[in-house]
RNA sequence: GCUCGGAUGGCGGAACUGGUAUACGCGUUCGACUUAAAAUCGAAUGGAGAAAUCCGUGCGGGUUCGAUUCCCGCUCCGAGCACCA
């Protein structure tokens, strides 16, 4: 073997891999455990693309240099299966979307073993595997069990051609994206998850996390806390109407009232003489889509006819109705306060209201205080056949009960036709077999127990619901007695390192809420799931556009891997392309780069190999030829040496820092050295072990080759410091001159600003005296002002 | 509009606590090897200038012995949220 072949050699070590899994985890209660893992991926029919590879390699090289640490490391993988392009495509062509899943899966998995990873499979998990659902339906029952998950009324985006609910992204310029056809708002009843309990808690305890601040910032805008107070406006006609408001000492100032087009009590507002255009202008806001609610935002509105008092001034204000103001949030109605609220003044200037410049006063004669977040629960049914059933029937009378436990799990039912029926139901609703099901009922006067015939829930669990609670599922993925064993989640979680590019607020919100919600209910010792997280940027296409298959410009890792570049230069390379957290285009010819430094590697530990034997010409040295043991005491060998040491502290203090770029090329500054100077064994083996994280594969066949173990070096401080050390002379902050002192004069202040004003290219600009000087011995830097 | 990022050679980027700007890689040029090319190896590579030296981190100010780094005011680019009272 003397050319570096990187297919053949990852092709050996996969095997190795494969057959004695030394990535498989156990619990060992002795040793420090690191759970790390990726956000798991949806297998799509496309493969593996190359953010794939930059977010698990990323996991890898994490994983093993704690593993290289002898951390006992978890580091498992799974499949987020559940889902709307393989329901499409189930409609499209009839091929169930079991069978496309399970092709996907293989293939991802196919795939994902090419690249080396350092993973437990052993531990695989997928969210459409029954084995796995039934515990998704089971914490669905906790949470029902709890009130938490609960039926609400609320306004959908409905089509009445399609006959199905659309999701907001699906609704264009009022109209469906499908049939054209143009949307309503219907009311409909929906099942929700109640996030907004915890909705402090999750607020609060943001600052702690060990997250990059974009995350963070993000999930407290989405939570959204207002403090204000709630404050009720008495009606002329004997009702009221309470409002919100973060700005309660502004109310003398409030000049009118606005409510929402759907707010609840519009009815009761108007009169004979506004009735029908109040009706006319609710129906047309209902319409509006988001689109056109944030293009258009003039003010639009119409007056109800209706008047409240303000409490504060006791005036008579007029009651409107206008879609600037939301049914969501709040109490759906506000007082406006035009001189200080610039919505507010809008309005009241388009439809001629009066604008009050008030004193502000205090409020508390007039309010309560209330906070408010703009945080709404979570919307989780969905009208689609690929999803987790959710497991609830409903009696004659339309009332839900759960599906008891030992019933679980509610298997989603092979059926043939995938479309949505008529009703806006999911497919699932003609699986009439399916939907007749027996649940024990208790009589609440008797205590006796009886089976009653009742009709399944067609709705199935938004995938977010699956992915929740996975991290703990990884823990003890086999297990069929509960969601997580007990144990093993407390000695494996929470996920001490999570890795992703996307769900900033979605998803790792709900891990959030389901953590602390599974923590009150006794299942879980913690209450964040992820101590700390890396969201990284995506790979775009190298003319720096979004690589899309219409577009033409997607590079495939696995055509990079089998041009002959092999899975450790794709790795190293993605590694190396840029600082993880932001976006970077693909360069062809970087890739060429990387390959030549992991050739170099090669070539250092295995070119020459045979005549290694007892020559240390310096001819022999170069391209690594020097004997693989030898004196440390000649010159050479100590400037190595610190090299060397430099170069593992280096190395090992950017990984701890994520920044994998500079690792890289610190390792490659190192092989560029060694190169000149010829290497020794302890070299390659530091080398070799500092390697491993990136190019797994590689690493391994140099470390075989010394036949060392792979774990991680440590660094001396006291050989980082080399005899002599060059000084830094500035003048007026500027590069002036170089000194080289041993490295025992540094203390020696005086010494270094005697040498220095007696160099050359410093006296010409010392000339007419100098102000002072200042040294900085930690930079190796003198400043002289004249 | 609000929030958070970012702007450094021909290109991707480095400079971690205010201390040698441009590490590492790509590209380019020259040289070695070769009949030749590829591969590989070596050297050079911010701009101006013969040189001394000067100018250079988006723009304009400021603080400092010293600013890519800190402060004030802008411009442009990206991401997220978006009439949340």
């Amino acid at each position: 073997m003397d050319r570096y072949e990187p297919l053949k050699i990852e092709q050996k070590w996969q095997k190795i891999w494969e057959q004695e899994k030394p990535y498989k985890a156990t619990e060992k209660p002795d040793v420090p455990k690191m759970f790390i893992a990726e956000m798991f991926p949806y297998p799509s029919g496309a493969g593996l693309h190359v953010g794939h590879v930059r977010n698990f390699t990323i996991v890898d090289v994490l994983t093993r240099f704690y593993e290289q640490q002898r951390f006992n490391v978890l580091r498992p993988f799974g499949y987020d299966t559940f889902g709307l392009p393989a329901e499409n495509y189930a409609i499209k062509t009839g091929t169930a979307p079991q069978e496309v899943t399970e092709q996907n899966t293989s293939n991802f998995r196919r795939q994902a073993k090419r690249l080396g990873l350092a993973i437990d499979w052993d531990r695989e998990l997928n969210t459409s595997d029954p084995n796995y659902y039934k515990w998704t339906q089971w914490c669905f029952l906790q949470l029902y069990k709890k009130g938490l998950a609960y039926q609400k009324e609320s306004y959908q985006w409905w089509c009445p051609e399609d006959q199905t609910v659309l999701a907001n992204e699906q609704v264009e310029n009022g109209k469906c994206w499908r049939c054209g056809h143009e949307v309503e708002k219907k009311k409909m009843k929906q099942w929700f998850f109640k996030i907004t309990e915890y909705a402090d808690e999750l607020l609060d305890e943001i600052d702690a996390l060990n997250w990059p601040d974009k995350i963070k910032t993000m999930q407290k805008n989405w939570i959204g806390k207002s403090v204000g107070a709630e404050i009720d406006f008495a009606l002329t006609g004997g009702r009221k109407i309470t409002v919100f408001t973060t700005r309660p000492d502004t109310i003398y100032g409030a000049t009118f009232m606005v409510v929402a087009p759907e707010y609840p009590g519009l009815d009761y507002l108007v009169n004979d003489d506004t009735r029908d255009e109040v009706m006319r202008y609710k129906s047309s806001a209902l319409l509006k889509s988001e689109v056109e609610r944030q293009e258009n935002k003039e003010k639009t509105g119409v007056f109800t006819g209706s008047y409240a008092i303000n409490p504060a001034t006791k005036e008579k204000i007029p009651i409107w109705v206008a879609d600037y103001v939301l049914s969501g949030y709040g109490t759906g109605a506000i007082m406006a306060v035009p001189a200080m609220d610039d919505r507010d003044r809008e309005f009241a200037e388009k439809f001629d209201l009066p604008i009050v410049e008030a004193d502000l006063c205090d409020f508390d004669q007039f309010g309560t205080p209330k906070t408010m977040y703009k945080m709404r629960d979570w919307l989780i049914s969905r009208q689609r056949y690929w999803g987790c059933p959710i497991p609830i029937a409903y009696d004659k009378e339309g009332n839900p009960h759960p599906i008891p436990e030992d019933q679980l799990p509610v298997l989603l039912p092979e059926i043939k036709d995938y479309q949505p029926d008529k009703s806006g139901r999911s497919a699932l609703a003609k699986a009439k077999d399916w939907l007749k099901v027996e649940i024990p009922v208790t009589d609440p006067k008797t205590g006796e127990t009886h089976l009653e015939e009742m009709t399944r829930e067609t709705d199935t669990l938004d995938g977010y619901a699956c992915s929740s609670w996975y991290l703990w599922r990884y823990t003890s993925p086999h297990d069929d007695k509960a969601a997580w064993d007990e144990k093993a989640v407390a000695y494996w979680a929470p996920t001490d390192i999570y890795v992703g590019a996307d769900h900033a607020v979605a998803h790792l919100l709900y891990v959030r809420f389901w953590c602390k919600f599974f923590a009150d209910e006794g299942y879980l010792p913690f209450r964040e799931p992820i101590k700390k997280l890396i969201y990284h940027g995506y790979i775009n296409a190298p003319d720096g556009k979004k690589m899309s298959k219409s577009k033409g410009n997607v590079i495939d890792p696995l055509d990079v891997i089998d041009e002959g570049y092999g899975a450790d230069t794709l790795r190293t390379y993605e590694m190396f392309i840029g600082p993880i957290e932001f976006d970077a285009s693909w360069d062809p010819r970087s890739v060429g780069g990387v390959y030549r430094f992991l050739n170099r590697c090669w070539n250092l530990c295995f070119s020459g190999k045979s005549e290694a034997a007892e020559t240390t010409s310096s001819e022999d040295r170069k391209l690594g030829r020097a004997p693989l043991s030898v004196s440390e005491e000649d010159g050479r060998d100590v400037a190595l040496r610190s090299l060397r040491n430099r170069t593992i502290k280096k190395v090992t203090e950017d990984i701890y820092r994520c920044s994998f770029n500079t690792a890289v090329s610190a390792l490659m500054e190192y092989v560029n050295e060694l190169y000149k100077t010829g290497a020794t064994k302890d070299d390659l083996i530091a080398l070799a072990k500092l390697l491993k994280p990136f190019a797994p594969h590689l690493a391994s066949e140099m470390l075989e080759n010394f036949s060392v173990d792979d774990e991680w070096p440590k660094w001396d401080d006291k050989y980082l410091i080399s005899d002599t050390v060059e000084i830094v002379v500035q003048v007026n902050g500027k590069l002036r001159a170089k000194l080289t002192i041993d490295q025992d004069d540094l203390k020696d202040e005086e010494k270094i600003t005697k040498l220095a004003l007696e160099d050359e290219k410093i006296k010409k600009f010392t000339e007419k005296g100098i102000k002072k000087t200042i040294f900085v011995a930690r930079a190796k830097l003198l400043n002289i002002v004249v």
